[in-house]
DNA sequence: GTGAAAGTTGAACCATGTTTCAACTTATAG
DNA sequence: CTATAAGTTGAAACATGGTTCAACTTTCAC
């Protein structure tokens, strides 16, 4: 049974990677479950049970590609950093200018906030059930903006004193602004709010 | 952790109001155990008995004072969320000028958080175990904020367009520093981080 | 077509931890 | 001093839900 550490290139480590076409769509539809039911109810409300009922599979099934409801879980955080880091990368990529990029970048968060409401509530259950990758998600998401930081001062478009702190203060803003507006409700145009962060932080907020 | 504090308003319903000096003397045993216990471990990893072993007294006693180990813990969140307020509330107090006021309250955070590590991990549950508060929360929190910087653009010391976007993006700034300066790590000054902070609010990004 | 490997199934097993309860001890009012 | 209310105790009842397993079905290489 558990042979095979060799690990699928694609993605999810945790999983006992399936040899035929039936096995990864199985697989496919555990994950996709998992995310729904985790989502909907956070890691301690959900069960196996219930995640292979949404799944449409047997219980049992579930240990052929999992070794634990935790691992699971801890492969689905995994991936949604990935996919934050990812969103990121391609929201700044071919933007010119060091705040544009930060704008497009908070814009494209929210709108991906918006589209993936279990989003918050995996990341932050990672601070109790997987505080590793709970910490590597953010200190990683801070240290791109930091780069991203740097870059803009190198360009002169940006002050050059910037650093740490000020990585991590933006990523406070993107979080929350992704929380309030995001998944909490969806009145406002994202584009908006990333205008309105943008201008506060090119001019501050005196008058 | 949050002891020396008698049984607050705030607390007193969810707890079954002891009688006796003995009674107010066992419940604010088991209500700073559970405070230590649910910031080491979280909730779902803390056990009522485990709670009970803590405050040396007999696991049963717990009943005596609470309905449940949920109603515990929602006691406990509302306590914190009101705490947090009152810093905020007393850090600005007597500050002259609405950026310095700012700066004010994130100091005051950064070393709360310092000194309560248990703040992230009980307002965090809170959101899969009592998810009211938590809303409750994070939304005064960004009311407050928005009134003193409507307050600050009354005496036009801050710009006249300030509204939510700005409130909630200086929320996330003063938590996630709060957690990478205050909980995660102890080694920069807190009042340094708060002038790095104030000065970009004053100034923006640009060179 | 055949056999072995892969995948499926769900009842049973088991660990954990919350809550109840009836006997008991301590405090206090009259 | 005594009656009664308040508080304490921990074993046991109870609930939940993760994990195992052996019988079964499907897939696929040869």
């Amino acid at each position: 049974m558990s042979a095979e550490r060799g690990i699928s290139a694609t993605m999810t480590p945790a999983a006992k990677t399936p040899r035929t076409e039936r096995g990864r769509k199985t697989l496919r539809l555990l994950l996709d479950a998992a995310a729904a039911e985790f989502g909907d109810k956070g890691f301690h409300e959900s069960s196996v049970v219930s995640i292979t009922q949404r799944a449409g599979v047997a219980l049992g099934s579930f240990y052929t590609y999992f070794d634990s409801k935790d691992s699971l879980f801890r492969a689905l955080v995994r991936d949604m950093s990935t996919q934050v880091g990812t969103v990121g990368a391609s929201a700044v990529s071919g933007i010119e200018g060091a705040l544009a990029g930060e704008k497009a970048v908070l814009g494209a968060f929210i709108a991906f906030a918006r589209e993936h409401n279990e989003l918050y509530r995996i990341i932050d259950e990672a601070e109790f059930v997987d505080p590793e990758s709970y910490h590597a998600h953010y200190d990683g998401a801070a240290k791109r903006i930091q780069a991203r930081l740097e870059a803009g001062a190198a360009k002169g478009e940006l002050r050059d004193d910037l650093g740490e702190v000020h990585a991590w203060a933006l990523m406070g803003i993107n979080v929350f602004l992704g929380l309030r507006f995001g998944v909490w409700s969806n009145d406002r145009d994202s584009a908006e709010i990333a205008d309105i962060v943008s201008d506060m932080l090119a001019r501050g907020l005196r008058p």
